[in-house]
DNA sequence: ATCAGTACTTGACATGGATCAAGTTTTGCA
DNA sequence: TGCAAAACTTGATCCATGTCAAGTACTGAT
């Protein structure tokens, strides 16, 4: 805990203001009028960067802030009562953390990094008293939480429905469609999380995981090596997958 | 279409204001300080009773609305490019209906009644223009929207991580608090979907759902006939179910 | 560069739930 | 009240995926 507040500055450093970040065109402030986004700025503060397994918040804990992730990614999960982990989602640069925190003042995940994590924090306060005059900032915010409701709706129908060659294509496709959202390669990548991280999140065994990911490599559909993968036909994953948008 | 435009009356009738309603303690007012329930109050619609079966929202269509549900209950859907209909979850009095919407202001999914339905319309320009000046009611649409995330991953949790029985119990045990939290009986009701709404909603098939039925018969912990079900032993549901908050 | 520990792959086998196929009950309508 | 259609239950079979068990390939520390 006194960890985390060491890791965070007060303030912004001129050097790092939004419109200098890599990440503008999909960040928070993008859909932002620009004196609306400056007010914004003003209230964000800039966390240390993380060592991979280190936990950013706790479930359990009052909803302090927003985080927004800068660089590297983090994992979302909580912990059951027998001790395994649900895995909720795997977070990437210019998305939110902390949103389900919304629902009671308090989080109701974890989230911890995979790679070296730096990010951005909005403490609560502030944003409550942005939002009482910033009606973009309303706007976009209600936007996040109906995307991520959508989202988490989304994936849920595809498990429901979905085999396991499915849901690890489904898996792979969206990674990549995120990745190019971010000026990244949709095709190649370098996977942050482990076979078991994805096969809990995808509700499989790991060795269900590692099958799949077999199989489209035999097809010629992925070059797998590791964590690094090649995707060789995105089109085949995608239609696997049930369609990305 | 032209048939839910009739079925709205404009303004709300005298005799059925907010404070006489019975849903008092669960809706959307009933976390805000009393003038800013009367602003809200103003601002909403009454729709005449709906027909089972008839659709209250579409996916595709522009987001003109939030609605509540006053009687009856509601099944969320979306249709796969099969045809095939995924059930995202069903809907009780004092629930919302539409928050998706707010992701991209049209509504992603199909909502259509299963019983007669009666609900409350809150048209998006009135809704937005009141949370310009009401921090109650952002607070509460916040919590609205954070709740609504989070059981969507919550129960995705349990999808990933249950077997058919369990995810059977939770469901069951998940509307017995619901249903209890309105007021109602949580050992005693009538299911108003069909086991293959069940099975869609849970990933699984309707005969399966109708075989867990089965057994938690034979062990004594429900009497079912038809769409009536008598909860005998709750916790070996809730249990078995995973642990209902 | 080597080694130990971890992550991953692959194989064999068991099983829960899907599928296919009747039967039975319930419901809505005439 | 009775009939037809829909909803549900029950049974038999098969297959995908979980489970258990080895073996291999990374990765990071010394």
């Amino acid at each position: 805990m006194s960890i985390r507040r060491q890791a965070i500055e007060a303030g912004a450093p001129p050097g790092v203001s939004c419109r200098e970040c890599a990440l503008q065109a999909i960040c928070l402030p993008a859909h932002l009028p620009s004196e609306e986004a400056r007010a914004l700025e003003a209230a964000v503060q800039r966390g240390r960067q993380l060592r991979p397994g280190v936990t950013l918040v706790r479930a359990g804990e009052p909803m302090g802030a927003l985080f927004v992730v800068r660089s590297g990614s983090a994992k979302r999960y909580s912990v059951t009562l027998g001790g395994g982990e649900q895995v909720h989602g795997f977070v990437l640069p210019g998305e939110a953390i902390g949103l389900e925190g919304f629902a009671s003042g308090r989080y109701t995940c974890e989230v911890s990094a995979l790679e070296p994590l730096s990010y951005c924090r909005v403490p609560i306060r502030k944003l409550e008293q942005l939002l009482e005059r910033l009606p973009g900032l309303r706007h976009e915010i209600l936007r996040l939480l109906g995307q991520a409701l959508d989202e988490s709706q989304r994936l849920r129908g595809e498990l429901a429905q979905s085999d396991a060659r499915g849901r690890v294509a489904h898996f792979l496709a969206d990674l990549s469609h995120r990745l190019a959202r971010r000026g990244l390669s949709p095709t190649e990548f370098r996977l942050s999380m482990s076979r078991a991280d994805i096969a809990r999140h995808l509700g499989l065994t790991l060795e269900t995981v590692s099958r799949a990911l077999g199989t489209f490599k035999r097809e010629g559909w992925l070059r797998v090596r590791a964590r690094d993968i090649s995707v060789l036909q995105p089109d085949a994953l995608a239609a696997l997958g049930g369609g990305i948008a």
